[in-house]
DNA sequence: ATATCGATTATCT
DNA sequence: GATAATCGATATG
């Protein structure tokens, strides 16, 4: 016996395909914003994108791709659709995807998602207690902090295929239609750092940082 | 509320 | 040898 007359809603979330991230990076990051990123292993992590970066590849000076295609790299010049992760600050994990046709090596950063399920797991991951709604924001809030909720690494998840749900990490669309989107200079760069190629959205109160003023 | 600072290591010059 | 697409703590207004 049900105990609602309310049906449960069946949120079904699917992948998004390559030809999604085969594009412009700046057209990827605005269409990003709303998607949700889901970890399935043992649990299920799921959160929405409220903030990324664009990085507009070799000809861009804040990008890693800046240096050309090295091992560190590689990522970047391959496949669209796929994880690039990578160590900063001797402390942190940042997760881009790689956008255009191989070769070209524009990518997306993920700076903050808004949890909507597996909140419990996330917090235990960030090894910080919630209280109330008040500390949500702080679980993923940060690109360094998000990777530390998902458990993304360089070792188990650069390189993977983010457009698989049959893989552990995976970028997907459940309906959502944003409503507003902002954009900002880019956060903690020091090379082109003018350039308007933050988006988030509109008043969330999940971002990392409201957007400065004017 | 904003400002400054230390941690700690892969990567590049 | 210097730097870095960060975070959390501390100090101060």
């Amino acid at each position: 016996m049900r105990k609602s007359q309310i049906p449960t809603p069946i949120v079904r979330i699917r992948p998004l395909d390559r030809a999604f991230f085969s594009r412009d990076p700046r057209r990827v990051a605005r269409d990003l914003l709303g998607k949700v990123l889901v970890r399935r292993d043992g649990n299920t992590l799921a959160a929405r994108i409220v903030e990324v970066e664009a990085y507009l590849g070799q000809q861009d000076p804040a990008a890693h791709a800046a240096a050309g295609n090295t091992a560190r790299t590689a990522v970047l010049f391959g496949p669209p659709g796929h994880a690039y992760v990578y160590f900063i600050y001797g402390n942190h994990y940042c997760l881009n995807v790689s956008c255009e046709p191989e070769g070209r090596a524009g990518s997306v950063l993920f700076r903050a998602l808004e949890p909507l399920s597996g909140v419990e797991e996330m917090a235990h991951a960030r090894g910080i207690a919630v209280n109330g709604p008040r500390d949500l924001p702080r679980i993923t809030n940060g690109p360094g902090k998000l990777c530390e909720a998902f458990g993304i690494t360089r070792a188990r998840d650069n390189a993977v295929d983010l457009t698989s749900a049959a893989g552990s990490l995976w970028i997907g669309e459940d309906g959502y239609h944003t409503r507003g989107i902002v954009a900002t200079p880019r956060i903690g760069i020091s090379k082109a750092a003018e350039k308007p190629l933050r988006y988030l959205l509109d008043g969330n109160p999940f971002v990392s940082r409201k957007p400065g003023p004017k």
